[in-house]
RNA sequence: GCGGGGGUCGCCAAGUCUGGUCAAAGGCGCAGGGCUUAGGACCCUGUCCCGAAGGGGUUCGUGGGUUCAAAUCCCACCCCCCGCACCA
């Protein structure tokens, strides 16, 4: 038979699915609910096998829990808000090479529609036509009369987005504040790491100034180590930079020309009053501002002037760069001599130690500098060494008695306490500035802005975040390593700036001149997805989705009659709108990459919780890995992007489905490999052809405890499908379903000649089993054995159609070991049989063993010696005693079952099953009672005879 | 650095929460056999070491500890992966 036309299948059960309705779901007070949602895509370009992974599994545990006999909402919408879209079509309107060449390539997209990808809303329209229908080719059973697509362009839902942030600000959860950005000054816009040519990961960090005071003006020193001010011996100018003497909020500050310019975009009023060069002001003294001490300010050509304040103070008994500058300059008094400082007094410089370390000495920067043999100030040695010293400082170093009231104190409290008192006292402050170099991707070196009056969400609000660890624990988190992850993010989370000025999405009600971020319109949109099925369905305009509406609907306020009359609208309208959205509410699973942990999931936790009654909060979260292809990451600029649909096209969408679902399980990720696709071609073809042969074949006609055994097995496969669903652990149940269950098949058909009537009973059973996994071959199998309706909507297998038979499972267990413990003797021993005996155990060492299940390890002992009163056992000793060892040993679960099951009649069974092992053996087998009289035993080895392992006896 | 996850028999990977049926599931690879004109697919068997009777020995990152019993519990250490924010 050859292999199935899988393409032609999926066209007809998803045509079928479509005509008869059957993922449309409404409410129906008769049956229990359950929403599943995936968070909706985001349209700038072809979904791609891991939209594809993340989605399919949400669909299993959907399709699972209607086979259950819920009433199943799986919605689905696209998400346009942002700057990306609006980006990627500025790029193509600037006529960007390899942009364009890229969405030719990679996305496929025809020549014609790249021209109008310069309107940022016909690029999304277009990729929210082309990736609807990868969606609809994998089959995923969505109720499609609820999509929609985010932004002002779809106005029904900007209404929603205005009650939210119209709601969220009434709460006080929306608010005013200011926040540094990495900034780009031609853009006039904050540069996201997306949008950089360098520098990403960088992000802005904050520099502490210790002010030095010169006549009446400062010199800012920038540092991330303040409480080194202790051991201060000078400062560094670059005598070499430009420098700038400035009015900075009404004080005078000396700083390089790049700060004062950096200062100015840091909310501070800056003048400048005159420029000159470094050395102008080297070999003048300085007064440090905790002590008065006096310093001399030294050249060091190592001094950046475009990091931070271009003022550096030297802290050599701690700091590598410091240490060696110092020791150049008392080393060579040459370079001294163009700004006349006299060589001795820098050879008085001595360096302070006020850190001490265990395992260093008393100057830390002098050691670590020569045991990584740093040359000079210029060699790279010279940073390795700062950030060891720092390492071992900050976590290890204790402040030493000549700091003061820091003096014992651990250098990280130290650093903090320090920098807050001297903040407060005026003779610190700070400022902002990038690590590293960071370019936006117009090519301009970016900068810290400090934007201010920006919209935020204030995450750090302690009472909200209580709220949200409250709900959390009230939720189910898969996998459960996952919870943790999330827990440490609530407490991690700071307050996010949620509007833009640029790009689509929803204007803010109260400012419009902003636009509501990506991040920010997408936390409780699942409440949407429950009313926009009316809405379109009774066309309800959007002007009339007011504040007031959702009120009503969401949490049931204000009065009916009246504001259907303001609105114009049907009371019985608004009624079923509100009662559409109880039905649904809440969100029952909500299914998305890991990488949403720290975002999009946590933020859908928090809005929950600030917007909805305690019964409204999401009931689970799952969170699954990325796909890899073949081994690597998956990224287009690498080459190996596999957009979904053209997965789906190539490959089918049950292949696509179980090569995904097969590949991984909770954080892992999972594994797109061809070597992979194959197999799996090759399972489902081999499978159906299996299935089909096996339901038609014939043999005999009554059914023996293997069919007991068959049946069984499959419902416990069922049951231990069914577990892995309700914890999203969607490869172990779809492994269960497909390759156990196949093997008990095959074991079942090497055992016996199959009993039709059994045979079909257990393949309309495990059809059932994989219809979540592979819908629409198990529609075909389905329809092809004459199965009722769709498979889809049949009832999920039950215990009755499968029933649980012990005896029968644990006779066949003993009888797989018992042909494997044979082979093996026949192996060790090489001997080529032609008799073999078994000898079953006679009925007092049931009754032993079964007193051994009954009272466990606590009583081994005892039971042994009980065991040795018997005169039969007392010969057997040894044997008898490990026999009841093992048996009081097992596990609870073990142990239950075989006393439920009591004393079986091993022998008859063994009889029973005669010809299938002389099959196997490929010799004659004889079974006998261990206590019978005139048994055959040359050898004696009846006695070894135990309970579930007889005894063996080849010739 | 901080936060999260992880190191299992050639590879991938279950088991760890709830200690005992664990020499440790399953898949791949490899070896042998069957089927086949051949290949593929499929089916059996084996795959840590030793063994002429179903047994024994040594294993689960490293080193300690708890226990009658540890891959599983406790402590310390080493190594690997992911995230660290104005962005989807």
């Amino acid at each position: 038979m050859s292999a199935p036309d899988f393409k032609a299948i999926e066209e007809k059960w998803q045509r079928r699915w479509a005509e008869a309705r059957i993922f449309e779901a409404n409410p129906d007070p008769s049956k229990p609910k359950f929403f599943a949602t995936f968070p909706y895509p985001y349209m700038s370009g072809p979904l791609h096998v891991g939209h594809g992974y993340t989605s399919v599994r949400v669909d299993v545990v959907a399709r699972y829990k209607r086979m259950k006999g819920f009433n199943v909402l799986f919605p689905w919408a696209w998400h346009w808000t942002g700057e990306t879209v609006a980006g990627a079509s500025e790029r193509i309107k600037r006529g960007d090479k390899k942009f364009i060449e890229a969405l030719r390539v990679i996305d496929g997209v025809p020549e014609e529609e790249l021209e109008k990808f310069v309107e940022p809303a016909y690029m999304a329209k277009y990729y929210t036509d082309y990736n609807r229908e990868a969606v609809k080719r994998l089959g995923l059973s969505i109720d499609w009369r609820r999509e929609f697509h985010t932004t002002s362009l779809h106005p029904w839902f900007s209404r929603f987005v205005e009650w939210q942030y119209l709601k969220l600000r009434e709460k006080g959860y929306v608010v005013k504040g200011t926040h540094p950005v990495v900034w780009c000054p031609r853009c006039q816009s904050p540069v996201g790491d997306a949008d950089r040519l360098e520098g990403s990961g960088v992000y802005p960090e904050e520099y502490v100034l210790v002010k030095f005071a010169l006549d009446d003006a400062y010199l800012p020193a920038a540092t991330f180590r303040p409480e080194t001010i202790f051991g201060a011996t000078n400062l560094w100018l670059n005598p070499e930079a430009e420098y700038v003497e400035a009015e900075v909020n009404g004080e005078k500050w000396i700083v390089s020309q790049e700060a004062a310019e950096k200062l100015k975009l840091q909310l501070r009023k800056v003048r400048i009053l005159r420029v000159f060069r470094g050395c102008e002001l080297v070999g003048r003294r300085c007064r440090e501002p905790i002590h008065g001490r006096m310093l001399p300010i030294l050249p060091g050509w190592f001094v950046k002037p475009e990091s931070a304040s271009g003022v550096v103070y030297s802290v050599p008994a701690h700091a590598p760069y410091d240490w060696i500058a110092l020791k150049d300059l008392q080393e060579n008094p040459k370079l001294l001599e163009e700004f006349g400082i006299s060589p001795e007094e820098v050879k008085a410089v001595e360096p302070i130690s006020i850190i001490s370390v265990e395992g260093l000495g008393e100057y830390p920067a002098l050691e670590i500098s020569e045991s990584l043999g740093v040359r000079d100030q210029h060699d790279p040695k010279a940073e390795e060494a700062t950030k060891l010293v720092y390492k071992r400082e900050f976590h290890k170093g204790v402040m030493k008695e000549n700091c003061g009231a820091y003096a014992g104190l651990p250098v990280a409290e130290a650093k903090q306490r320090i920098t807050e008192d001297f903040k407060a006292r005026g003779l610190f402050d700070s400022m902002y500035d990038l690590p590293e170099r960071v370019v936006c991707r117009c090519t301009t070196l970016c900068t810290v802005k400090i934007l201010q009056d920006q919209w935020f969400l204030n995450y750090s609000n302690p009472e909200w975040k209580q709220r949200v660890k409250e709900a959390l624990s009230m939720m189910e988190v898969y996998p459960r390593e996952a919870r943790a992850w999330f827990e440490a993010v609530v407490d991690w989370l700071r307050d996010w700036a949620c509007t833009r000025k640029t790009g689509l999405g929803t204007p803010l009600p109260w400012s419009p001149d902003w636009i509501v971020e990506t991040l920010s319109d997408s936390t409780v949109y699942m409440a949407f997805y429950t009313i926009n099925r009316l809405i379109r369905e009774e066309a309800i305009p959007a002007e009339k989705l007011t504040p007031e509406l959702f009120d009503y609907v969401f949490y049931g306020l204000g009065d009916l009659e009246r504001l259907a009359g303001e609105l114009g609208l049907n009371a019985e309208l608004i009624k079923a709108l509100r009662e559409e959205f109880l039905y649904w509410y809440p969100v029952d699973l909500r299914n998305s990459g890991k990488d949403l942990i720290q975002n999009h999931l946590t933020f859908f936790i928090f809005h929950h919780v600030a917007l909805f009654p305690r019964e409204h909060w999401p009931r689970a979260v799952a969170v699954n890995g990325f796909m890899r292809v073949e081994g690597e990451e998956m990224h287009k600029s690498k080459g190996n992007f596999i957009p979904l649909r053209k997965a789906v096209e190539e490959h089918g969408a049950d292949v696509t489905r179980a090569v995904v679902l097969l590949a991984a399980e909770g954080l892992d990720d999972p594994d797109w490999r061809a070597e992979s696709l194959r197999e799996v071609k090759a399972n489902l073809s081999s499978l159906q052809r299996f299935i089909l042969e096996a339901w038609r074949a014939e043999g005999k006609d009554e059914a023996e405890e293997v069919e007991a055994w068959l049946l069984s097995m499959l419902g416990g496969r069922a049951e231990k499908v069914a577990e892995a669903l309700e914890v999203l652990k969607t490869r172990t149940a779809l492994e269960n379903a497909l390759y156990e269950v196949w093997k008990d098949f095959r074991w079942y058909l090497r055992r016996t000649k199959p009993h039709p009537p059994t045979v079909r009973r257990a393949i309309k059973i495990w059809i059932r089993l994989l219809a979540p996994f592979i819908p629409h071959l198990c529609e075909e199998l389905w329809e092809k054995i004459g199965g009722e309706g769709f498979v889809s909507l049949a009832p999920w297998p039950s215990r009755e159609e499968a029933p649980q038979n012990l005896e029968a499972e644990e006779l066949e267990e003993a009888l797989k070991l018992l042909l494997e413990d044979t082979k093996h003797i026949l192996k060790v021993t090489g001997i080529k049989p032609s008799k073999i005996c078994y000898y079953t155990a006679s009925p007092w060492k049931w009754e032993v063993y079964l007193e051994a299940l009954k009272r466990g390890r606590a009583q081994v002992k005892q039971l042994i010696g009980e065991a040795l009163s018997k005169p039969e056992a007392r010969r057997l000793g040894k044997q008898i005693a490990r026999m009841v060892e093992e048996a009081s040993r097992l596990e609870n679960s073990a142990r239950e079952r075989r006393l439920e099951i009591g004393m079986v009649d091993e022998a008859s069974f063994l009889r029973r099953v005669k010809g299938f092992l002389e099959g196997e053996l490929k010799a004659e087998v004889y079974v006998f009672r261990e206590d019978e009289d005139g048994i055959y035993d040359p050898k004696g080895k009846a006695s070894m005879a135990e309970p579930y392992r007889p005894a063996i006896y080849v010739e």
